[in-house]
DNA sequence: CTGAAAGCGCTTACAG
DNA sequence: CTGAAAGCGCTTACAG
């Protein structure tokens, strides 16, 4: 193995001046840059960075947690995450969760290991069993997406709000009053906010939510496709549907095509999140986009923050916004 | 900071007794056990893992290298090369080679520089400049999906040529005798094997795959789409289309759209993946299903092969299956 | 099992 | 810039 020292004595320098000068901390002038590059190139020295981290106490490592990274928008998340990570001279390691509570703390453990430097956490559940304490406690999390509620961490969440607001007013712009809101768990601040701004918007109309039309259950594909099923054979039945995100707005969109039931002519349909194949749908599926790109940026760069001891309570939204297209009809 | 001596310490063990306990290199009678696990709750100690991957020498961390993690198969690999990856006790580093050979040698340079044990290598181009030479010397590299030529280094490939014939016995049954083959660029293992594949099982029915049928380019949905406007608008008119990808059959399916040529009415259409959300497309789409669990999974098992001195030169294949959904039609 | 210590290969004060 | 060295916190022979 050759080392920093072997470079330090061929070149006729110190190991702190080699040291220094990989580290870009000093300029060398012309003479001495030009024989330590000579050793390096002659050894073929090459670093170790297992050594540097150890001895700077960093391990250079950013962590993502998503409860599964293959999901199309917790994917995309990453891409932008590893882009940010790797500008500032972090690797990005990822781990699954497979919305485990015990599997995350296990995860949130990396830090207090040391194994990484800090985390970006999504999780898709309420109950936290003790991770609001382990997220406080360490100081090096950043919540992204949805909450962790208690715990001392900055977060970069959607304007979930905001987006209800423009699914509003979007159904509302094609005559419709009779709709349903089909969303994840009661509690998230995902589910909360945009029914909140769902309901502000249609209320500013003076058009009620009926209550039996607010269908929370989970993320999938699956609670979409039934939930669809039994609100179109009992009463009262909806002229649109919001849905929470996408993957329920296809459970719905599978849901009525074997019931029969036309999509937009015989209901009309707005998703939440503008996954990748939301055009490829038949039809083309309208819906409310969040930027995924956003959150892994922002994540990364909230986390380098709060590492070099920036604020722990900043609370980032990024924007959403209506992308229209076939599956909203005029009444 | 608590270290391991301080958990010696306290327990009245030596350190080398605690190292080694933890490792599980040693089963301590119960009484000493006992010490060194209230030691360690009392103290609240955490083994720092950067000090131990120094001196064991090994990062404890295994890289996967795909152009963009974003799309939709690499995603799936990546989920299963972190399930396989983390159940040996390792992490999952991602890095996006954004398919430029510049940032794919500097992604290789990790290896070297110790930053992770051994790296999962996803290329997208036949153009290896150098690529072969630094695997090779590197022996820490496994390829996955496509061949960097010349390397050596454990391969863990889809059957393509099982796939192709798969693709034609589907077509050949339905009727079609005019078909084309649209695919990423010739010279890539997957484009050949399963050209090769696809030619040789037709052949055996006796038909002939008219040579400007054939059109590689690369595995967009955009050459996809170009590429039916132009074969549909110019003579031969196929009467059917094998995607190498599920990409461009979706590319495939847009231009048809916009040119009101009618799937599966007026061109059957064969793809190749079954990325997820093939079910969802109008008309479903009929495709060659290749196990991207496998190729993360498989990849993450022989790399920690070759890590232990397995043999360099073992070729794995992943099965291969026809999912037949709505996009062939009688002839 | 214990105890004392070398070694992993860096970074980083420190005195010059 | 140099030189010599402590320190990061582990693992791992080694002698007992």
């Amino acid at each position: 193995m050759v080392g920093i020292r072997d470079v330090a004595k061929t070149s006729g320098s110190a190991v702190a001046t080699v040291s220094r000068y990989l580290n870009g901390q000093i300029t060398l002038r012309p003479e001495t840059k030009k024989r330590i590059d000579d050793a390096i190139a002659e050894l073929g020295y090459q670093p170790n960075v297992m050594a540097r981290r150890l001895a700077s106490g960093s391990s250079e490592t950013l962590g993502l947690m998503t409860t599964d990274i293959e999901y199309p928008f917790f994917a995309a998340i990453a891409s932008a995450a590893e882009a940010e990570a790797s500008a500032s001279g972090y690797q990005l390691a990822v781990f699954n969760s497979r919305n485990s509570t015990e599997k995350e703390l296990e995860i949130l453990h990396a830090v207090e290991r040391r194994q990484i430097d800090g985390l970006i956490v999504l999780t898709n559940h309420t109950d936290t069993g003790g991770l609001a304490e382990q997220i406080t406690k360490s100081g090096k999390v950043v919540l992204i997406d949805e909450d962790v509620s208690g715990a001392t961490a900055p977060r970069v969440f959607a304007d979930n709000r905001h987006g209800g607001r423009l699914a509003a007013e979007c159904l509302l712009r094609h005559g419709h009053t009779e709709i349903a809101f089909v969303s994840g768990p009661r509690g998230m601040i995902s589910v909360e906010e945009r029914l909140a701004g769902f309901v502000e918007r249609l209320e500013e109309d003076g058009v009620e939510l009926n209550e039996a039309l607010i269908r929370c259950g989970d993320y999938s594909e699956a609670f979409g496709s039934t939930t669809l099923t039994e609100m179109m054979s009992a009463g009262p039945r909806p002229t649109a549907v919001f849905a929470g995100a996408d993957n329920i707005a296809v459970g719905i969109l599978k849901g009525a095509r074997s019931a029969g039931i036309g999509v937009p002519d015989d209901l009309s349909l707005v998703g939440f999140d503008d996954v990748s194949y939301g055009e490829l749908l038949d039809p083309p599926l309208t819906t409310i986009r969040q930027d995924a790109h956003a959150f892994g940026r922002e994540g990364v760069r909230a986390l380098l923050r709060v590492l070099e001891g920036g604020s722990a309570d900043e609370i980032e939204r990024v924007r959403v916004e209506l992308i229209e297209r076939g599956s909203v009809a005029q009444l």
